[in-house]
DNA sequence: TGTCAATATCTAGGGCTGTCGATATAGTCG
DNA sequence: CGACTATATCGACAGCCCTAGATATTGACA
């Protein structure tokens, strides 16, 4: 329900380049993150946690180290709302349906 | 390559409700916008600027009113991102594909 | 059990942002 | 031009959040 927590966890930064390696190298450990986004452990930490809280992403503990991987129910999320737009976008875009705007007052 | 941009400015319950109408609405004014989201008018101002600048929104001036309705290429960029998101997530859950975690250092 | 490595939590500080009142600008209509 | 309305900008304040150092927790291994 909470569409806006999902896309406060995408807008940053750090985080979104965190997606970005999730979706590009299908299971990352977190001590890899420190490296690819430039920030302390504990910053890095902190973000995996947001994004795991707004469920998009899912961790996986193996032994010391924990795996991180896409959450498809965050991923569907975020694809509902694309389609929304591009939805409302494409509906503008045709002429043919525009209902003449009626004077206000 | 300002995603960031985009998402922060949707990851705001105003700015989302505002987007939401619009998504449903096809064109509103601007001064409809502080009904539907209970703010007072410069806030509104402001969060529409918010919109326009992320490239979320286009408006037009009709007289003293302003229009606003979605832009379609911001609408394409939130897409481009979902589907990053859904084919990554697609991709992790086929097993067959899964390459055995190598042993690390 | 003790040590080491990976991760999480606590704490504090600094910057960003949402909010609104006051004010300015722009457009319409007499 | 002058009055009125819609929208934008300004200024200030409060709350949120990103960040990293210090510390705690957890698991592996000997």
């Amino acid at each position: 329900m909470d569409d806006v927590k999902i896309l406060q966890a995408l807008a940053e930064p750090t985080r979104l380049a965190i997606v970005r390696q999730l979706a590009s190298d299908k299971e990352v450990c977190a001590c890899d993150f420190t490296d690819c986004c430039g920030v302390s452990q504990p910053t890095v930490s902190h973000h995996l946690k947001v994004l795991r809280e707004a469920g998009l992403v899912i961790s996986e503990r193996r032994g010391t180290w924990i795996y991180y991987r896409l959450d498809p129910k965050g991923a569907a999320r975020v694809a509902r709302l694309a389609q929304l737009l591009t939805a409302g976008a494409e509906r503008d875009a045709k002429r043919s349906t525009m209902k003449p705007v009626l004077a206000r007052a």
